[in-house]
DNA sequence: CGTCGGATAATCT
DNA sequence: GATTATCCGACGA
């Protein structure tokens, strides 16, 4: 588990998905080459978050997992939130409208409705609330559960181990090894077939497996120039 | 359902 | 200047 607390309230997630990255033998790893600024934190000593922003929009944490000099960490890709999921929509609510034209979200304030467990399967009621999907989307990808959380750069080299950081690693239940599954890494250039991404079996919260698209970016000279 | 392209800025060469 | 450990909305079936 993984968990944030901020004014706005604890955040709590079970994780499914994660995915393992070697440092510098891993083609894959941000650490491949060697330290730089970016990647600082994956060399030094374990139990620390590292945090990096990719897209030019989304952040995504790791958590250090070997000691200081080897920059092996594991990349949190996706978890069920069970704590604070009216905050954490909240924030997916709010960050998803940021470029759109609506600017106020009506379900920001009538979302205490999260007693669903049971096998209803109620929900899609007209176009208003989808309640269900939603909350499976809350953590479900390594720059969604970051939202949900809120962690942005800030919290890079935060102490998780630390039971007294507002964000921290925790255990939980555990989970039966025959369940978990492994495959390629999702959307990773380099070594992408050592099946290093580990996931629950059969969680609705485990995103979607993906490889690699090369994007060739517009022509730099064009695109400004419309004539 | 599925695939496709745009957004958008830090980081590294 | 190119690339990216992503997400979302649009569109077609």
């Amino acid at each position: 588990m993984i968990e944030y607390e901020t004014a706005e309230g604890l955040v709590a997630v079970r994780l499914t998905e994660v995915e393992a990255y070697a440092g510098t033998v891993d083609a894959a790893s941000h650490a491949y080459r060697g330290p730089t600024r970016r990647n600082a934190v994956m060399f030094g000593p374990p139990g620390y978050a590292y945090v990096y922003f990719t897209y030019g929009m989304h952040f995504c944490v790791n958590l250090v997992c070997a000691s200081s000099g080897t920059a092996a960490a594991v990349l949190v890709r996706a978890g069920q939130v069970i704590e604070g999921a009216d905050v954490a929509g909240a924030r997916r609510a709010r960050d998803s409208t940021a470029g759109t034209s609506t600017a106020r979200t009506s379900t920001a304030r009538t979302s205490t409705a999260r007693d669903s467990t049971a096998g209803s399967s109620a929900a899609r009621t007209s176009a208003a609330r989808n309640g269900t999907a939603v909350e499976r989307d809350l953590a479900r990808g390594p720059a969604r559960l970051c939202q949900a959380l809120a962690i942005d750069a800030a919290l890079n080299g935060a102490d998780v181990c630390d039971p007294a950081s507002p964000l921290r690693a925790r255990t939980g239940e555990r989970v039966p090894r025959r369940v978990i599954r492994s495959g390629p890494r999702t959307g990773v250039r380099g070594a992408a077939e050592v099946p290093w991404r580990f996931w629950v079996a059969g969680e609705p919260t485990v995103s979607p497996y993906r490889a690699h698209v090369p994007r060739a970016r517009a022509r730099p000279g064009t695109a400004s120039t419309p004539r």
